[in-house]
RNA sequence: GCCCACAUAGCUCAGUUGGCAGAGCACUUCCUUGGUAAGGAAGAGGUCACCGGUUCAAGUCCGGUUGUGGGCUCCA
């Protein structure tokens, strides 16, 4: 990194690495010292510095190129938009106003919701103040100037009095503007270089649902307009791979008002590709030594009792009623969740030492009333299968079996090539079991992460009811995160139900719980394959893996006998039999994003060939029906 | 569940201040028999999501329900 020289506003220079900036210098000129940079031209050309953080004597110049800048940017943004708004409703109250990923939002409470017109002005008087170039003027106050500034702001005022007793309090101004706010900004704004505000939506004033609701206004910020296009460019390509689109253009799956929200309905392509999943994941499982079951998809009410899904999980539940018979009526629950099944297999035999490590796998189909607002496409159905496993063990085996899993997760993800980051999580408030297990168990999730080298971020209280977890997540196609593998540590069950086994010594002693899903569920890890892939599958996955094409009608009664043997040897074809031009055949199966399309015509009758073109590579040349099957057979992954 | 928006043919979408329901693709039939991303013609296809209200008249305005989309909260 080149170095920069800053003149100080004493006139001597400084000469500073770019982005790390540390000298002596006293705080209250940063915004000055800032300015000097901008206006001195570094080095004698003009340098993005945006912003100058003091903290105590030590100075950091942060510049356009710095990883923080978009954040703020885009934190300064949120202020404008609050002046804005401020401008056209001045009775409004203003909630908080942060950057996010990819932009920044606010929230606000102005008596009546905004409208796109609402939309339109706000971002109108934006620009006009980004033009005005109104510098950001920071001051630090003590808790009773701060009081007294927030008059009319109760929001804020909640703020203040949460702050810590210690806390510096800082607020930040730009025009007729002033925000509490601990920083940093772009020393005007005129830095904000693009801008749009691309959604309304409403939002609990901190996240609590039992608190008003703000309306909060959305957008993103760029340094130039060309990043800002780029950046709607990448957002209008992501939506093309949305699965509930691809979904429908695909054949996939479908969702019936009639049938209800939250429940889909897998067409003969979308379920062949679930089945196709879940064949090659048997393969894994059997190869790490499950044991697969197959467990009710209802019980009586009497076993989510002793679980305790009756009282912490109940209102996701669908519970009916039996009547059976003489007045009896038994209350019956549909599964949410499978372990019930699988502990009644470990408490239905007296088990030694020697059983353990068992491990149980099932894809099991369960259903949660989710609330009506939260159903999303496959990503959040109110049906869903699991590829869940529990694992019964002895305290000694708990950290091997994580590994595993986790290892197991790597392996899973590997194949599919994502990317995926991990989280832990501890005990929530509505919960069962000791203090010291959940401790006790929560560090043996942290340590098996931190030994197996995943990075992690802890989310706290966030837990299962009955231990806690390590979740691991993907990203769909439009960025947001889907918890996928989760790991679960359960010291509760086992003794619930009066689970034991027998240990070397002849004691008798109660077996630690493992829940664990790899893909989660089933239908969601397809819906993040299928805006993975952007619906190409690969072969081994792909619904259809050839389309035959025969080029006139005189060929098709070959073009069959052909599809009969490649089926034959495993091959899912589909013929295209319609009297249409080979033209449009193609561009048909290319649509359908078929892996190959094999052509069928004179030469290749003669040849007893196929004519392969392949979805991304075109025609790859004439082959034999034989070798034809082994190049689709080699897309399959190993177990 | 909460906030906002939306719902017209199988799909993608027009439909003006309330005044006869539209297009392209797909589908059916006929013509065309073709060599690697879209040949031609004709036809059929709608309780404008559902229930109620306002009006001489509602796809259009109002209320409710269901579903969908974007968020919040919650979650695999």
């Amino acid at each position: 990194m080149p170095d920069i020289t800053i003149t100080l506003p004493d006139g001597s220079a400084k000469q500073v690495p770019e982005g790390a900036t540390i000298f002596t210098v006293a705080e209250s000129i940063g915004p000055r010292l800032a300015l000097a940079a901008i206006a001195g031209k570094i080095n004698g050309d003009l340098v993005d510095v945006i912003h100058v953080v003091a903290d105590g004597d030590a100075i950091e110049i942060i510049t356009e190129k710095s990883p923080e800048a978009l954040h703020i940017l885009r934190h300064s943004a949120a202020h404008v938009m609050a002046e804005a708004v401020k401008d056209l409703f001045p009775l409004a109250q203003f909630g908080i106003g942060p950057a996010i990923e990819d932009g920044f939002y606010y929230d606000f409470e102005v008596g009546r919701p905004f409208t796109p017109d609402d939309l339109v002005a706000i971002e109108e008087r934006m620009t006009q103040i980004i033009s005005e170039e109104k510098t950001f003027q920071r001051t630090e106050i003590d808790r009773i100037e701060a009081w007294d500034e927030f008059e009319q702001q109760e929001l804020k005022r909640e703020l203040i009095s949460d702050l810590p007793e210690d806390a510096v309090i800082s607020i930040y101004r730009q025009g007729a503007f002033t925000d509490l706010c601990r920083g940093p900004h772009v020393p005007t704004t005129g830095r904000i270089g693009a801008f749009k505000l691309t959604k309304i939506a409403g939002a609990y004033w901190r996240g609590d649902a039992t608190r008003p609701m703000l309306q909060r206004i959305y957008g993103t910020a760029w340094f130039s307009q060309k990043d800002l296009d780029a950046y709607l460019t990448r957002i209008e390509e992501a939506e093309k791979r949305d699965h509930r689109k691809l979904g429908k253009e695909l054949d996939l799956f479908s969702f019936h008002e009639i049938a209800g929200a939250g429940l889909p309905i897998y067409h003969p392509k979308g379920a062949r590709v679930l089945r196709l999943m879940q064949e090659w994941l048997r393969g894994v499982l059997y190869e790490r030594g499950y044991e697969e079951a197959i467990t009710p998809h209802i019980y009586k009410t009497d076993v989510w009792k002793i679980s305790g899904h009756y009282d912490f999980y109940g209102e996701n539940m669908y519970f009916f009623n039996i009547d059976e018979g003489e007045g009896k009526v038994n209350e019956y629950a549909v599964k949410p969740m499978n372990c019930p099944g699988h502990v009644l297999i470990f408490a239905n035999d007296v088990r030694s030492y020697r059983d353990l490590p068992m491990r149980i796998s099932e894809f099991g189909t369960v259903y949660r009333h989710e609330l009506s607002g939260v159903v999303h496409g496959l990503m959040r159905a109110r049906g869903f299968t699991q590829d869940d496993a529990h694992i019964f063990c002895t305290p000694e085996q708990v950290h091997d079996e994580v590994i595993g899993m986790l290892d197991f997760v790597d392996y899973v993800m590997g194949v599919f090539g994502f990317e995926y980051s991990a989280e832990v999580s501890t005990r929530p408030e509505k919960s069962i079991g000791e203090d010291k297990d959940w401790e006790l168990a929560t560090n043996a999730l942290i340590e098996t992460l931190k030994e197996r080298g995943v990075d992690f971020e802890i989310n706290e209280g966030d837990g299962a009811f009955y231990g806690p977890k390590i979740d691991i997540k993907l990203k769909d196609a439009i960025g947001r995160t889907w918890q996928c593998s989760t790991i679960q540590v359960d010291f509760n069950f086992p003794a619930r139900f009066g689970l034991s086994y027998r240990t070397a010594e002849n004691d008798e002693a109660v077996p630690f719980m493992l829940h664990r899903t790899i893909l989660g569920s089933m239908e969601r890890f397809f819906g993040i394959l299928i805006e993975h892939y952007a619906g190409a599958f690969p072969a081994w996955l792909a619904p259809i893996q050839a389309v035959l094409i025969p080029i006139s009608d005189r060929h098709l009664e070959h073009t069959e006998s052909v599809a009969k043997r490649l089926r034959a040897k495993g091959v899912r074809t589909e013929v295209y039999s319609q009297n249409e031009p080979m033209r449009v055949k193609i561009a048909k199966a290319q649509q359908q994003k078929v892996p190959y399309m094999l052509v069928l015509g004179d030469k290749e009758i003669e040849a007893d060939t196929v004519g392969v073109r392949e979805r991304t590579q075109g025609d790859i040349g004439a082959m034999g029906v034989d070798e034809f099957a082994a190049l689709v057979a080699e897309s399959q992954p190993a177990t």
